[in-house]
DNA sequence: GCCGTTTTCGGCCCGACTGTTTTCAGTCG
């Protein structure tokens, strides 16, 4: 797909734009329809083929054009032609935190510099303050933000962020008068990657709160301290910015400080055109508040039901929630069971009765227990008389466990052509059976795709397992196919895993809802190694709900019974 | 550059904090 390639074109005439000074609107438009084209669920390529980019909110006649242009040629002359004005480290200087399109066009139209290293010399040397509007405090604050995106600004896993978020909010809660308290942002949207952590708090005593929240012993620097709205770095290097508003403004700041953006800017407009403001204070008439101490409270002056927070991405929700069709999405409380759990049999830590005491901690009523196969030597792979061994052990388990059943399979390994690691005799035995590559990542595209759809045409293959085998910010994913592996999947009713690992999150939330829109079922697997990652389960919830997964979708949600006989069924053509 | 229950032009979400000013521009979310 180059939807991805489009997408970030756009962004980078924007980014261009900005720095010309060119019009703001201008700049936002493009900028919109990069983000709408990155969370379509089509190949933009078969879009333009059947001539509908019109159809894309935000794509005109002119990103039409250009849009049609990059895909039949590979290139596009305004951005090619866009490039040559602007050198590409001073676009480069905008991800410099502090540094927005004035200062970068400043500097470069000053001094012709062409790169972040030459304006971090001149920083250092004390040339760029005197320049209008710079001085000294300026000048540091380039340098630093300069060190900041060297050390790698990067987005993290959300499953990184949220115990740090917890430990701040049970501090503040301590030692602050908090009425109410919420992460929100990206956090709370659950993206998979966060840049920083974002909270609100609501409180008759802003003061009390921001002292407390600057002093906290995490704090290695305070990046700004306000009367209602504070941001410090963690020691770790993670930014936290804290918000704080009256209660009766909880509900609107709340909306506004969750995002996204381009949601927001959506609701708002909907607010403009009732003769209403939205902002995150309330909801108002002329100057009369109307409402805001709830998130209902805003949705409602705009006539749309609640939105969940993972929804908030402009992806489609306003529609559907205004014409009544937003779906019921999954909850945790739909769960019933984990889908891919490793035990003591292979490289997992726990016995089989230790994650079953686990799983009735979390609610779960049954987990499939899933080990390596004979091949993967280093993950302690279990040779077919091992796997005997377990099945047996399995089956007396279930006889005297009511609570929790366990379903007794095998994460089984897709060799390098695409073979599986056991014979049909042995997995025609397993009560599930998930397949895998675990190895030959750097095979090509073809390959690769082959090798996964060949292991789904087996009959007894139940799911695929980590699709992409994508680590987020440590390994790329492998170069698969991933539409031809939905539409496989889709004929021969095989399930795609979401790994609820917090680096995997594979597949992702886009992919996750074409699977579905294809007709595919999800399976959700925490693939926990130890007891404690069974905990993860929620991340894997959160991809589902933000791939608009309803409890039908998924076989998490079925009950034990249920599952068995889905899986016992001769479901296969 | 997009868009229309305000429909082919004139709008386009809204506010806090910082550093520089002495009323505001720039940046961020």
């Amino acid at each position: 797909m180059k939807n991805q390639e489009v997408a970030a074109i756009f962004n980078e005439i924007a980014n261009i734009l900005d720095i010309k000074g060119a019009n703001p609107f201008r700049i936002r438009a493009y900028r919109k329809a990069a983000q709408n084209i990155e969370n379509l669920t089509e190949d933009i390529a078969a879009i333009a083929e059947r001539n509908d980019l019109e159809a894309i909110p935000g794509i005109g006649k002119d990103l039409a054009g250009k849009i049609q242009e990059f895909v039949s040629t590979g290139a596009l002359k305004y951005y090619d032609e866009l490039k040559k004005e602007v050198p590409s480290g001073i676009v480069t200087l905008l991800a410099v935190p502090g540094v927005g399109p004035r200062t970068a066009k400043l500097i470069f139209e000053h001094f012709g510099v062409s790169s972040v290293e030459e304006v971090e010399r001149m920083a250092i040397d004390h040339k760029i303050q005197g320049l209008p509007g710079i001085k000294a405090k300026t000048e540091q604050n380039i340098l630093k933000g300069i060190a900041i995106l060297k050390k790698g600004r990067e987005r993290l896993p959300v499953g990184a962020f949220l115990p740090v978020a917890e430990e701040i909010i049970n501090i503040l809660q301590k030692k602050c008068p908090v009425s109410h308290i919420s992460v929100a942002g990206s956090l709370r949207r659950r993206r998979e990657t966060i840049k920083d952590i974002d909270l609100l708090v609501a409180s008759g005593k802003p003061s009390k709160v921001m002292e407390v929240f600057t002093k906290l012993p995490m704090a290695g620097e305070i990046i700004a301290h306000g009367e209602t709205k504070s941001s410090i770095r963690t020691v770790q290097g993670i930014s936290v910015d804290l918000r704080v508003v009256e209660p009766k403004s909880f509900g609107a700041a709340l909306c506004y400080f969750t995002g996204s953006k381009a949601h927001n800017i959506r609701v708002r407009d909907l607010a403009v055109r009732r003769g209403l403001k939205i902002n995150e204070y309330g909801v108002f008439r002329d100057k009369k508040w109307i409402g805001g101490k709830t998130e209902e409270d805003v949705f409602k002056a705009v006539g749309l039901p609640y939105i969940p927070p993972e929804l908030r991405e402009d992806r489609g929700e306003i529609e559907a929630a205004m014409a009544g069709q937003l779906p019921a999405i999954v909850e945790m409380k739909d769960i019933q069971g984990d889908l891919h759990v490793h035990s003591k049999y292979s490289d997992g830590t726990a016995s089989l009765f230790e994650v079953a005491r686990k799983a009735a901690a979390l609610g779960f009523s049954w987990v499939a227990i899933c080990d390596h196969s004979a091949s993967l030597k280093v993950a302690g792979g279990l040779s077919p008389a091992d796997l005997k061994k377990k099945i047996a052990a399995i089956r007396n388990f279930n006889q005297k466990s009511d609570a929790v059943k366990l379903l007794c399979g095998t994460e089984v390994d897709i060799d390098s052509k695409g073979n599986l690691d056991y014979p049909d005799n042995i997995l025609r035995q397993l009560d599930i059976v998930i397949a895998a590559i675990h190895t030959g990542f750097k095979q090509d595209e073809k390959t690769l795709t082959r090798r996964i759809t060949s292991a789904m045409r087996n009959p007894h293959v139940d799911i695929i397992a980590h699709p992409t085998g994508r680590l987020i910010g440590e390994r790329e994913p492998y170069a698969v196919n991933i539409e031809e592996i939905i539409k496989v999947a889709a004929e021969t009713k095989t399930a795609m895993e979401i790994n609820a690992y917090f680096k995997r999150l594979d597949l992702n939330d886009i992919q996750t809802k074409v699977a579905k829109e294809k007709g595919c079922k999800l399976a959700i697997g925490t693939d926990a190694h130890i007891l404690e990652q069974m905990d993860f389960m929620h991340l894997g919830v959160s991809v589902a709900r933000r791939a608009w997964l309803t409890p039908q979708d998924l076989l998490n949600t079925l009950t034990y019974s249920e599952l068995t006989s889905y899986l016992g069924k001769d479901k296969k053509p």
